[in-house]
DNA sequence: GGCGGCGGATACACCGATGTATCCGATGCG
DNA sequence: CGCATCGGATACATCGGTGTATCCGCCGCC
């Protein structure tokens, strides 16, 4: 499958192999430079080096920095997404609280450099709603993911009434995990930020449990 | 006191009311600026024109963007304490979880150009330990605060024990306005952001209250 | 009211990053 | 195996931002 896979992309556009890796090789590098100095203090340049080419592979795959930047964004969140899906999905039929909190913080909060983008990236939807968009859209996504799987525990031992419903709780296991990602990004202790987390998400979900 | 007040600040650097005043309006011109574009995304050129001074100006008080930076958000953040400190020690006798949190909601969530600005603070500290530890330390005092408070309060009725004590729930506190701050950095409801947040805070800390 | 000095304005040189135009080599097809 | 095309490299023009050196006027004290 060499260059026979040349096949006209979504915009019309041949994709080569080699096109294809070059690509990839520059998403791959930029992700590295991007969480080591933060988008906005990076040149076309540096990504270039970082991945052995020159500008010009750059500017024949990008127009952009930014452009990449959302590129490598979108492509790590969905990569996200799929595991969160994994771990919710991993014994679809226990509803114990506590091994779903547990399965859930052990894939959220993996890699440091991985939040770095991801604050960045919020940094730049705050100001443009275009990008808050796609980056709600994420969100609503994981929200919903998780609402659905707390349904189905709630069905056992119902959740806090305060937080309203599913719904609601699926928003402050959001906001938790939000929440402890901000302490991270400044202690770097992930092994802390873990089980922080899920003493957090325990208290938020099962708190009228023992009642 | 006109000029009379130039006296030798603690650098021994004489500091005029002229001086004062333009640092102050450089300061003030620089939050709407960052708020608006994002540090990083700013010149310095910018800043001087919307504080309506040539970059003379600038340099005359600053060495660069970031020190400006970093002054302009020790300033507001040191604000911001002490209008949560005054929040706190509102009817000091009032052990009443409920309006301990209406009160102190109400003064952090106010202005979203502050929560942008600190945002991009956070990201600088992600990645510099020494700025790491400047907004540590701001937590640290600020989490501190709303301990003793709690701890107050629990002793008429006991926090939550998933949290850990006063310390723990105070952390508790810190990691819930977070996750809010970064909903209302995307959807820009600060009304509802208020709202949830007080919810929040209170499914964390009444949640073993009507055992 | 003149004068010294501070604060801010203006002008200039420099640098780094960007984007583009052109060139060359590799790749894959007939 | 030769050729056409695509992808990436190189070279260049340009621009915006920075920092600095110098100048001027206003403020404030005698």
């Amino acid at each position: 499958m060499a260059a026979t896979d040349a096949a006209p992309g979504p915009g019309g556009v041949r994709v080569t192999a080699r096109r294809a890796r070059t690509r990839a090789r520059l998403l791959e590098a930029a992700f590295g430079v991007f969480a080591a100095k933060g988008f906005g203090r990076v040149s076309i340049e540096e990504v270039c080096e970082a991945a052995g080419y020159s500008r010009g592979a750059f500017y024949s795959n990008f127009d952009t920095l930014e452009e990449l930047f959302f590129v490598l964004y979108e492509e790590r969140a969905e990569l996200i997404a799929a595991q969160v899906t994994g771990a919710l999905a991993a014994r679809a039929g226990d509803t114990d609280v506590a091994s779903l909190v547990e399965r859930v913080t052990g894939v959220l909060l993996l890699e440091r450099d991985w939040l770095l983008i991801k604050t960045d990236f919020l940094v730049a939807a705050a100001r443009d709603p275009r990008t808050a968009r796609t980056l709600l859209e994420h969100r609503r996504r994981l929200r919903e993911l998780i609402a659905e799987r707390l349904a189905e525990v709630a069905a056992e031992r119902p959740l806090p009434e305060v937080l309203g419903g599913a719904e609601g709780a699926a928003h402050a296991v959001i906001a938790a995990y939000d929440g402890v990602t901000t302490q991270l990004l400044l202690d770097r202790d992930v092994e802390h930020a873990r089980v922080w987390l899920r003493q957090l998400l325990l208290a938020l979900l099962s708190a009228d449990g023992p009642r």
